[in-house]
RNA sequence: GCGGGCGUGGUGGAACGGUAGACACGGGGGACUUAAAAUCCCCUGGCUUCGGCCUUGCAGGUUCGAUUCCUGCCGCCCGCACCA
């Protein structure tokens, strides 16, 4: 009997695979096809446990596929730009290129570690010319089809990384990586016109039934479509001493309750509004007020303790309706500039912020909706809007109608007296690509002092980094290099400069998937190779990518679909979002982190420091950090008990989705179960018939223990194969592991046993392959065979062994669970009924009633109600 | 505040509206060992007068039957948030 030696047999089978091009991709492939993909990783340094349950997920699926007779695509590759590397470059004089292609390296080799059926031929790294000179020219096309434009704007700015942020990549007010408070500056930047595809990015959702429930309604909230009505409300008398001509139209509000119209009680702009910055030119106190509303923070708290304040800018604006009406114009701090039109009308019975104002500022408020059935003479408000549904009232026209028509009503007059029309708003906002960083691809832009921006001539492509900068002052090093921005107008001739941004690196995530399916075309797709690989089939990543990576690449696909890049607009078709990986955390006596390597376990619930024996407070199991020292590195895992353990054990404990709680036991179970496989094989090894050996008669129609292991087999591939399809893998383990018992428990040494252990064992180890491969291999091996398991088709369920000859049957009486019957399969509802109600149990639960009804399903259950 | 999810043994978790707790971890007992490790076997939701009774956060409802569907609470987690 010998030890299993992973050490040895994993690089073994490693090797075996690469030797083989077990996972090259086809070429010129035929008929079904499964793209399996996980979101590549950023070349941090090390792989890290989140890295391992992604990428195992994603290994088992496409390993399942590929036996399933698919054609598989399974690629990987580098996020290689990014923050992380300039830091480096600035605390450790590293070249970014230098410290990105040396964490490639490491980290390829720790993936392969792990045995992922890679095809690596295909690997594309996101820092090399040859990937982003794509990007250059999709963003001159962009540009082309309007798709991509440069305007001035509010953006938000982290201070400590030096550079502009988009809206999705503000957490809390505060930048994603940095965690420093995002300030407003007002920057010339470039978007991407992700707005022009709101309806589409929105009613797509609708075409992904494979994606999480959650995803889909972060990604609609996030895109906040809202449908109401755009209006215009004319200034007041003649204002033409106080307000230029171009404000002579008057000021747009946008609404979603233009039924509350006759309830408007004042106008409010927001700071940001061009008629509150001019009217602010001449007016230091409005000035004033307007950069005490930009210093406000947009942070949760600050939002949450900000009081509404306003300031008259002694305009009045006409009410469309009532020609008597005449309402104040403040410039208000809780206006949002980028929403709407950046000004609204305040209808304080029916809005809690605008009814807070109101009181402030001592406002009427008059209300114009009640609910059904109230007088509306008697309905007040108090402190309380009413924004519930209800009938018109002090509305003119509009009195006695419902809400919806009251709508319809105002919009349709505002209409004919062309002061409104409807209108239907985004919380999206266009996606801000500038970012004034060195590590990322260029922005292939050249500025005129009298052409302006002009587009880099494609033949001019790529625009590359220079490689000899320096870090050794803040800012962006490509706005500071001696030479490389100085170049000629490709319009005029005349000195130019180029743009010194780079675009933001979710630019290169957004496309990476479908460079895949042609990693080495001249252009930045093979469009046949695209067709028929597109979309991936199982995307594999974590949650936080809900509306960051996943809402840009699904932009991005519609946008290379206009441009006639790609012919799909949906990149994602199935997707599985993992939960993270936690770990138990420690604290010592005076409340510091502790390592889990510096803390022993010491009983059933005591811990103590290894260094000195003290005691050792256990907290909650927290998502791994390096703040909270609660990390486990995956590699000395595999290197002490190799990659199958750690595969099978993060795809055993937890579901995919929910959160994994990473433990010492569940490792060490992992790897006794793998000795107990390893044991089972060499245990009967000698004593089984040949591969391929005929089957002993007597097992077709035997009904003893070895047929029974037949269809405990059979039973195992429909419920393992249902379970990989479901992607519930951690039932998956539990029915490997219900298998491999009864195969333990089978004794018995004729040759129809003998030849179920075969047939057993064998299906066992198709089976389990997907998950640990290695060892797998190996034991395919040990049961005398000479090919590749790789090779070696998923197993078909029989289905006449799947079937049994009898049904276990629970009887209850008045839904109590009084026993059980042993009935033939498909007994019927007269012999069910009547077996069970001679059941002793179910006697004497009767106690001598009569039954009033007896439910009975077949082989299930029969209910007995007395 | 708005939106969404989750509450099942000591723990992770299983259960098309049909036998709750599969499969593990942990724990207990035993075997083998001089001993330990490893391995193997048995037990392991609670209470029990040994007949049973109770048990899926709490309270109701629908149903012959509810962990599953509905309503209302309680708790935890996540996302968004001055969005007009």
């Amino acid at each position: 009997m010998s030890r299993y030696d992973f050490k040895a047999n994993e690089h073994k089978w490693q090797t075996a695979w690469n030797d083989s091009a077990a996972f090259a991709t086809p070429t010129d492939p035929q008929g079904p096809k499964a793209y399996v993909l996980e979101m590549f990783p950023y070349p941090s340094g090390r792989i890290h446990v989140g890295h391992v349950r992604v990428y195992t997920l994603g290994d088992v699926i496409a390993r399942y596929k590929r036996a399933r007779g698919y054609n598989v695509l399974h690629p990987m590759g580098w996020d290689a730009f990014g923050l992380p590397a300039e830091n480096a470059a600035i605390e450790n004089h590293v070249h970014p290129a230098k410290w990105t292609y040396q964490n490639i390296s490491h980290m390829r080799r720790q993936l392969q570690s792990m045995g992922l059926s890679i095809d690596w031929a295909r690997e594309v790294t996101t820092c090399d010319p040859d990937y982003y000179r794509h990007e250059q020219k999709m963003f001159l096309d962009f540009l082309k089809a309007g798709l991509a434009y440069r305007r001035e704007s509010w953006v938000n700015w982290d201070p400590v990384d030096h550079t502009v942020l988009a809206n999705e990549q503000v957490i809390d007010g505060k930048g994603w990586r940095s965690g420093a408070e995002v300030e407003k500056r007002k920057l010339n930047q470039w978007f991407l016109r992700i707005t022009a595809f709101g309806d589409e990015l929105l009613n797509g959702l609708a075409s992904l039934p494979h994606w999480p429930e959650r995803v889909r309604i972060m990604q609609e909230n996030w895109i906040g479509r809202s449908e109401g009505a755009r209006l215009r409300f004319l200034l007041s008398g003649d204002t033409s001493s106080k307000v230029p001509e171009a404000f002579a139209a008057g000021i747009e509000v946008f609404t979603t309750r233009p039924d509350t119209l006759f309830g408007a009680a004042f106008v409010a702009i927001a700071p940001n509004h061009p008629l509150a910055e001019t009217l602010a030119a001449n007016d230091p106190v409005l000035k004033a007020f307007i950069n005490q509303c930009n210093a406000l923070g947009t942070s949760e708290e600050a939002i949450e303790k900000a009081e509404k304040k306003g300031l008259k800018t002694g305009l009045f604006a006409d009410h469309p309706f009532i020609p008597s009406a005449r309402l104040p114009v403040y410039v208000a701090n809780f206006i949002l500039m980028d929403y709407g039109t950046g000004a609204i009308f305040g209808c304080p019975a029916h809005d809690q912020r605008d009814l807070d104002f109101a009181r402030k500022y001592d406002l009427p408020v008059r209300p114009v909706v009640v609910p059904e059935g109230t007088d509306p003479t008697q309905f007040t408000i108090e402190d309380e809007a009413y924004t519930g549904p209800g009938r018109l009232a002090n509305s003119e026209f509009l009195d006695g109608r419902d809400v919806n028509d009251a709508k319809r009503e105002v919009i349709s007059r505002l209409e004919q007296a062309g002061q409104g029309k409807t209108e239907i708003t985004y919380r999206l906002r266009d996606w801000g690509v500038s970012r004034q960083r060195y590590w990322g691809c260029p922005i292939p832009i050249i500025h005129c002092p009298d052409c302006g921006p002009q587009p880099v001539p494609e033949a001019d492509l790529p625009v590359r980094l220079p490689d000899d900068v320096s870090f050794d002052a803040p800012g962006n090093p490509l706005a500071r290099h001696p030479t490389w921005k100085h170049v000629p107008c490709p319009n005029c001739g005349k000195n130019g400069e180029r743009e010194t941004d780079t675009f933001d690196t979710f630019f290169e995530s957004s496309w990476y998937f479908a460079r895949y399916c042609a990693p080495d075309a001249e252009d930045a797709f093979n469009r046949a190779a695209a067709d028929y690989w597109l979309p991936v089939d199982q995307y594999v990543g974590g949650i936080e990518h809900a509306v960051l990576h996943l809402l840009y690449s699904r932009f991005f696909t519609r946008a290379l679909q206009a441009c006639g890049y790609l012919g799909i607009s949906e990149p994602f078709d199935g997707l599985l979002t993992q939960g993270m990986v936690c770990h138990e955390t420690y604290r010592d006596g005076d409340g510091k982190w502790l390592y889990p390597e510096d803390v022993r376990r010491e009983g059933a619930d005591r811990f103590v420091k290894i260094s000195d024996g003290s005691a050792v407070s256990l907290g909650r199991s927290e998502k791994m950090s390096k703040s909270k020292k609660n990390v486990v590195d995956p590699q000395t895992i595999i290197d002490a008990y190799g990659a199958d353990t750690v595969r099978l054990f993060i795809v055993s404990d937890s579901p995919p989705e929910r959160d994994l709680d990473w433990t010492d036991s569940g490792i060490d179970g992992a790897w006794r179960y793998l000795g107990r496989l390893w044991r089972l094989i060499e245990d009967s090894q000698a004593t089984l018939p040949a591969p391929g050996a005929p089957m002993p008669a007597e097992l077709g129609s035997d009904t003893g223990a070895a047929f029974e292991l037949r269809r405990t087999v059979n039973k195992a591939i429909r419920d393992i194969t249902d379970d990989i399809e479901r992607l519930h893998f951690n039932r998956m383990v539990a029915h490997l592991r219900e298998l491999s018992n009864a195969i333990a428990d089978l004794k018995g040494d004729d040759p129809a046993t003998r030849w179920a252990r075969r047939e057993a064992l064998e299906t066992l180890v198709r089976l389990a392959a997907p998950t640990i491969p290695h060892i797998c291999e190996e034991m395919w091996v040990l049961l005398g065979h000479d090919d590749m398991l790789v090779g070696v088709p998923w197993p078909e369920a029989d289905a006449r062994l799947v079937a049994d000859d009898t049904v276990t049957i629970a009887v209850q009486v008045n839904g109590k669970l009084r026993g059980k019957l042993e009935l033939p399969l498909d007994a019927s509802r007269e012999a069910a009924e009547a077996a069970a109600l001679d059941l002793d149990g179910v006697k004497t639960a009767m106690d001598g009633k009569v039954a009033r009804k007896v439910i009975v399903v077949p082989n299930r259950i029969v209910n007995v109600v007395v």
